[in-house]
DNA sequence: CATTTCATGTAGCGTATGCTACACTTTCGA
DNA sequence: TCGAAAGTGTAGCATACGCTACATGAAATG
């Protein structure tokens, strides 16, 4: 019961680092479609306002997870890239996974969505497994 | 790609939702255990401080899922009751679906307090018909 | 090359969640 | 029954994310 308790805690102080992985996935996805990814692109793609992005991107920064110059395009880090590539190994799999399973592919992209920053290595390896004997 | 934007919007704006969920399940799970709920005990169990839940348990009153009265204990209305139902339901099958995919039990009981708000029904339903061909 | 337009930055506000510190109620035991 | 302990409420602060409104930089166009 405890562990059940401590992923209440965990969950609730988790939002930023979520915000950090669908950032830095965004960048890089926009970035294998076209050669810059300007802050416009990024507020489009997350449906929010040039401010919020702005204003993320700098904690993105200070985190050293990407560079931006003012006005300028934004690009990542290393570690930027690698969070971006964890990130997506994850979204994909869960959603061939859902697929897989049977969920139609509306309803997949859109929990995958919410889902893939509390997915286990653990657990995606079991699906990887499933996925690998269906 | 649009219906994959709004999920990102979506997402962001339902953490409150999300906290209303886990809070009417811990009340209803608390309410199972003992006679009474107090602050204390979904404090302990959340792990924050009493005045995060005496704020959070505020808001739920405004919206109608729990009654209390000052220094008294907290109570769930029928909406409330009904929304603790439901997302217990998620909760259970989600565990239970992970468990039966092979996951260990701490990564699944941890995976599914990070998942269970993002599950659709669709999805549940594809889970308990994997559950039942097993 | 000037002007308009688009993109970005900043100021300032709102909500949700977290906290500590302090005040007040309730409860319990000497 | 009265004082200490436990529980709860309130004040005030922090962070993260959302917005509109306005200022400024950059780019495009006549």
């Amino acid at each position: 019961m405890s562990s059940l308790s401590n992923q209440f805690a965990k969950t609730r102080t988790d939002h930023a680092s979520e915000t950090a992985e669908d950032y830095v996935e965004a960048i890089e996805d926009i970035l294998g479609q076209q050669d810059s990814c300007r802050v416009k692109d990024l507020a489009q793609r997350m449906e929010v306002s040039h401010v919020t992005v702005t204003r993320i991107l700098q904690r993105l920064a200070s985190e050293g997870l990407v560079t931006k110059e003012p006005y300028g395009p934004v690009s990542l880090t290393p570690t930027g890239k690698q969070m971006a590539q964890a990130s997506r190994r994850r979204h994909e799999l869960l959603l061939e996974f859902l697929l897989a399973l049977g969920v139609p592919e509306t309803d997949a992209i859109r929990d995958t969505e919410g889902m893939e920053h509390h997915v286990s290595e653990a657990t995606l390896r079991c699906m990887e497994t499933f996925l690998a004997n269906r």
